[in-house]
RNA sequence: GCCCUCGUAGCUCAGUUGGAUAGAGCGACCGCCUCCUAAGCGGUAGGCCACAGGUUCAAUUCCUGUCGAGGGCACCA
């Protein structure tokens, strides 16, 4: 890798200067301006202080004691600004990025091992088995998924899970609405009003419980329609076997063997506020009912008995909750910084420029399904991946079916459908890529195929950043930009024509190939597809 | 009142655990099709990175405060 050759020069240069090296570990970064070379350092700044030197004069010397011997690639090192080193690369350095990208292929580019195995558990959706998943879900389920297949392709060994909330009120309105609608009567008050619940009604069986039934139903139609959306899950949790169990039990005599939960005006409760939470919290009503922390609390107990790491996917609306649930962590022996909890903000949903209010209980919801219809699941998902998930989210329909320039997934999958045409284009003319080892990566020196290869250079580290921040959105920017410069060297860098010999022809082949490879594994991560055509 | 997130081009948003002259798409304007899909490519215009302090050789980035937007502070889930 040349980053750690470029360190490893560095490194020596400190020592045949006599500085001592940095505690930290040499950091060489791409500058953001090409004027600034390849490659660049900030060590002379960082050591100039321990050093009690000049940062400039540092520099200098480093950057002359650098040139004076052989770099792999480097072509020549200069001094700028305040005391950055930079270096410039041959082309060289590309070619072998172009190698390491076909070699390793869709399975182990940018695959850094990060995770060394970590047990991961990922639970996200977990929407109420009351009904359809909605397009207010889809947002979680995008990212979620998105970030499990991240966790996945860095080393961890991650399970999608989908809690079922199949216990308590909101249960019981929603087999009351079902069994109303099946009498051909309105749901009662505090019912559900959506079309779907007539719909069931009409399918349900005579002499059923509603409950279970319409249960089943609603876990059935969800599966089937994330399903449909690229998300599938490993696992799917019901807060009901938690009361089988015995585990709710056990979760709430172990919190009160422990002190952390006591018994007053009736109920009982979580010390939660011994956690940094505001007021205590009430484990068990006094109508002898649990509140749904306590449930949640046996549930991610469970979670953490069978791995290292919980990642939960919340909305914006579920906030508060953070606190309570690593304060109940913590007080049964978890480290409750195992827990993470991401926040997705909300998505505002617009139709032909007007704002869509969803409301689940007023029957006004879109549905996934609806949205995945209209727009197509590619396009549903790489629009909900083109942000940060702390950012408030504006979705307009129209535009994300539009099938225009101004979407973003049409413009990223057309550059796979034309490396694609170029094999096409190229088996009709007899052209085969030849193997690797003999082709004349020299060839490519054109701007255009140099900025392909440099933007895959950089996708290692993405990868690396997006699994570490938690950021799946940060492909999703990367993947664009690739699409962009392979679209710039479509252009201009004609692979199958009469000017353009055998030998260049093949190694153009290859890019094409690294730049095919980098596609790939970058809208799976995202969850869209690759298509050939158009 | 307290907690969380956000405030960057006309619009929608990126911005690598602090780096050099802050980027992309759309929209506007100007160019490019005898050749692998012009569903594309190139160029121009457009910025007090909300505001004020602080830390630092260096702040859009970290800290504090102010203003503005959204969400949350239940014996509902």
């Amino acid at each position: 890798m040349i980053r750690d050759d470029l360190a490893a020069g560095v490194l020596g240069a400190l020592e045949a200067l006599g500085v001592d090296p940095l505690p930290e570990s040499i950091q060489l970064e791409r500058p953001a301006n090409r004027e600034h070379g390849d490659w660049s350092t900030n060590v002379a700044l960082a050591s100039a202080k321990r050093a009690g030197r000049n940062p400039r004069e540092l520099a200098q010397e480093l950057a002359t004691y650098l040139a004076s011997n052989e770099l792999a690639h480097v072509d020549s090192v200069e001094i700028a600004g305040p005391g950055f080193i930079n270096f410039r690369l041959k082309p060289t350095w590309l070619h072998d990025v172009l190698v390491e990208v076909v070699q390793g292929g869709a399975d182990g580019y940018a695959a850094p091992d990060l995770g060394a195995g970590e047990r991961v558990n990922v639970e996200f959706v977990s929407a109420n088995p009351t009904g359809p998943v909605h397009a207010g879900h889809a947002r979680g389920a995008s990212h979620g998924d998105s970030l499990a297949r991240l966790l996945e392709r860095t080393g961890h060994q991650v399970t999608r899970e989908f809690y079922i909330n199949d216990r308590g009120v909101q249960m019981a309105r929603f087999g009351e609405s079902l069994a109303a609608r099946k009498a051909g009567e309105e749901p009662p008050e505090e019912g559900y009003l959506g079309q779907y619940i007539v719909d069931w009604a009409s399918e349900m069986p005579d002499g059923v419980d509603p409950v279970e039934w319409g249960k089943q139903r609603a876990i059935e139609d969800q599966k089937e329609v994330l399903g449909s959306f690229g998300v599938v899950f490993d696992r799917w949790f019901s807060e009901m076997s938690l009361v089988d169990s015995g585990a709710i039990t056990t979760t709430l005599n172990e919190l009160l063997s422990r002190g952390v939960a006591y018994e007053a005006d009736g109920a009982t409760w979580l010390r939660s506020t011994d956690f940094g939470d505001d007021k205590d919290r009430v484990l068990v009503k006094s109508d002898g009912e649990y509140t749904y922390l306590l449930p949640d609390i046996a549930y991610h107990r469970d979670k953490f008995s069978r791995s290292d790491r919980l990642i939960n996917v919340w909305g914006a609306d579920h906030h508060g909750y953070i606190v309570r649930m690593k304060a109940a962590m913590a007080s049964l022996g978890e480290d409750a910084d195992k827990l993470e909890v991401e926040i997705t903000q909300l998505v505002d949903l617009l139709k032909d420029g007007e704002p869509v209010r969803l409301s689940k209980r007023a029957g006004t919801v879109i549905e996934l399904r609806d949205v995945i219809d209209e727009v197509g699941a590619d396009a549903a998902r790489l629009t909900y991946l083109l942000q940060s998930i702390d950012s408030r989210q504006t979705i307009d329909l129209a535009e994300v079916a539009s099938q225009g320039m101004d979407n973003p997934v049409f413009y990223v999958q057309m550059a796979h459908a034309r490396i694609h045409g170029i094999a096409r284009k190229a088996a009709e003319t007899g052209i085969v890529r030849g193997p690797l080892a003999d082709a004349s990566l020299a060839l490519l020196v054109h701007e255009r195929e140099l900025e392909v290869l440099r933007s895959l250079s950089e996708f290692p580290d993405v990868v690396a950043i997006a699994a570490r921040d938690r950021a799946p959105h940060r492909i999703t920017t990367w993947v664009r930009e690739l699409a962009g410069t392979f679209h710039g060297f479509y252009h201009d860098c004609y692979v199958v024509a009469d000017d353009v010999a055998p030998e260049l022809a093949d190694a153009r082949l290859q890019l094409v190939e690294a730049a095919r490879v980098g596609l790939s594994i970058g809208l799976d991560l995202l969850g869209v597809s690759a298509p050939e055509q158009l």
